[in-house]
DNA sequence: TGACAAACGGAGCCGTCACTCCGGATTATC
DNA sequence: GATAATCCGGAGTGACGGCTCCGTTTGTCA
């Protein structure tokens, strides 16, 4: 690949990336082009498909998060740090969805890629999850799978009523009554 | 207006509250015109816009669950009501706005058909709240806004994993530990 | 039953968007 | 500095969706 090819296919990612987080995947490949400084045509070169570049994004977005996430291992109380990334997921995903109506022409979808994305998020779910059950502070009944449920409607709360995130979390908490049913 | 008028108007109302719930606010007007068995001049001349059929469906589909959600006030327990017409809402709007974050690409909001469509349902809301709340079953620092924050995000939870809703739920009883925080 | 307003249908307009194509510019190589 | 490989820009294409316009049909009422 030609240097020139190289930072382009760089810089389209990073408008790609600003434009997506501030008004959604609904932007147009175009102001996506324009923003990158940059022709329709380099935007196509360097991926092949809408789908591809927007994947491309969230993929990396996810990545970063993923990164964040694993400095919390190193919190004292378990529990904590599972609900900081509760909570930070919230922030995120409020923020996306912002303005993001689901591309489902494209068949895009932004919990899909929060909830498949890369096997890395399941693994340091499952990780901090175990932890703080095995410390007795989260209910033992939750799997992974309902977590990762929860962490996505977190998003969607969030943007209604940020302390309804707190609501969900307490929810985890050990030692909740579970009276009928 | 013509009889005939008023009978198109229904079934154009029909089609499109069958198609919605389907597929999503995605289809096309065209769509909708086929499946009333009606030109889509029809359409168009009984709802000026398509934002305004879609605005008609949703209100619709919003007084029907309203309607029903009535009935719940007639349960003994009133915790039990509050939490049934959450889980008929999660199961709704899981199923039928599989694609519903299209409802923002559309230019609608669900907080808008919510606020200004019907005030009834955050009325029924407050209302099985409040009689919860009396009760002694629901926790007391609970109010209508984050309520219908969590309606929403067990509906999107819904569809990752079922069980998931029946955690918020149990955020919602009193007597869970609040712990820090 | 005739006459007329009201409603109908759907071809077509306009705008948008993802994606293609190719002449020209840029970069690497020797 | 010449040459070839690579990459660029952006006008153009085709598809699609909302909406309009108007010739045709239908319901209504005297």
């Amino acid at each position: 690949m030609r240097s020139d090819a190289a930072q382009n296919r760089a810089k389209v990612l990073a408008a790609a990336q600003r434009l997506i987080a501030q008004s959604g995947v609904g932007v147009s490949t175009e102001e996506i082009a324009k923003a990158a400084g940059v022709g329709i045509g380099t935007v196509f070169r360097h991926f092949p498909t809408k789908e591809a570049l927007v994947s491309e994004v969230f993929k990396a977005s996810m990545a970063a998060f993923v990164d964040e996430g694993r400095a919390l291992l190193d919190l004292p109380d378990p529990r904590e740090a599972l609900f900081t990334l509760l909570r930070r997921s919230a922030k995120l995903s409020s923020a996306k969805h912002a303005h993001a109506g689901a591309l489902a022409a494209a068949g895009i979808s932004v919990d899909e890629a929060v909830a498949e994305g890369r096997a890395e998020l399941p693994e340091l779910l499952a990780t901090l999850l175990a932890r703080a059950q095995a410390a007795g502070t989260v209910r033992p009944d939750v799997g992974v799978q309902e977590l990762t449920a929860l962490m996505i409607a977190a998003g969607h709360a969030a943007k209604h009523a940020p302390r309804a995130v707190d609501l969900i979390l307490d929810g985890l908490k050990a030692g909740s009554p579970r009276l009928n049913r």
